[in-house]
DNA sequence: CATTTAGTTCGGTATTTACAGAACTAAACG
DNA sequence: CGTTTAGTTCTGTAAATACCGAACTAAATG
């Protein structure tokens, strides 16, 4: 039913492609996701149309149905990844779901408040101590996350202004 | 020579304690911190004085001198433990370098960089595709994290902006 | 200059994690 | 309603990682 060019990725040689995704995928192995994770996740980037059926991306990169299973689980639980489907055909076509992987990038952004309950808990557990220096550093370091705090949402809502003027 | 109470931490019993390094070294685990290493770090965060020799540190973390030697060479590494050194004592007392530390955390904010140039490969490589709309929205990804490299700098030069105004 | 002290490094082990393969499941198709 | 398709789940294994213990080193000490 695909009826464009049904190269995985457009007009580079397979093999070039291949060293494409391993280079990708590095990249984003060093950003928590596994090898195989970090690979799938490269080659839907480069895939063109960009999305692929379960058996191309396993076919693509020689790895077992269990693993790709996980792989994509993981990525969608992660809001990097989702699937489109196809009247009369039941694959699913997974792809990068490119605004909800900004999305959670955002919502990640947010997330300094564990830092500051952390040091919060500290140090309400050093109150006691007799080290007002250094209790006094940790006051500044959670001041500086309750700076980030507030600012960060700031930043957030500027984007959101520029974006929305820009239409 | 620490006249000082000699507790490692303030008048709380030392089963406690041992419960509290554990739930803040869980936190620091999961930002990237083998347990020892949180457990370590979760130590000097809670101990009073806030230095510790490398004996008394394996003593209450009851582990072995290799896996200690190790944890806080990597903690010195990423800037986040130094130590200081008394007259007349040639041990080393190592503590948390609350400042260097959190001179780490504004550096690694700043490196939005890779995420820019990682996705300025794929949006190269895919050039020549014929996918429009993905294209476009890994343009649009790619500037948000653009608007994020200016903007970043600019909170934290507000943030030395109130803590130069502050004295 | 032999010994103690304060750590480091090296080699091995146990635990964890990533992956494979085969058995299983649920929907759709003939 | 048996079979194919499109995945998932379960069990085992290989590789990576965290940790231990013992051998080593370098500085200070007697």
């Amino acid at each position: 039913m695909n009826n464009q060019n049904p190269d995985t990725t457009a007009n580079n040689s397979i093999r070039d492609i291949k060293q494409r995704v391993e280079e990708i995928g590095i990249f984003y192995e060093q950003t928590t996701l596994t090898p195989m994770e970090a690979r799938v996740f490269a080659l839907l980037l480069l895939a063109d149309p960009p999305e692929m059926d379960f058996f191309a991306i396993q076919d693509f990169l020689q790895a077992s149905k269990s693993t790709i299973s996980n792989a994509l689980k993981r990525l969608m639980n992660e809001g990097r990844v989702d699937y489109i489907t196809k009247p009369g055909d039941r694959k699913r076509y997974f792809r990068v779901s490119v605004l909800r992987w900004l999305e959670q990038i955002q919502e990640s952004f947010a997330s300094v408040g564990p830092f500051v309950s952390t040091l919060n808990k500290v140090i309400d557990l050093r109150k006691d101590t007799n080290s007002p220096e250094f209790n006094r550093e940790l006051l500044y370091i959670k001041d500086y996350f309750l700076f980030l705090k507030e600012e960060l949402p700031r930043i957030q809502a500027k984007w959101n202004e520029r974006k929305r003027s820009a239409d």
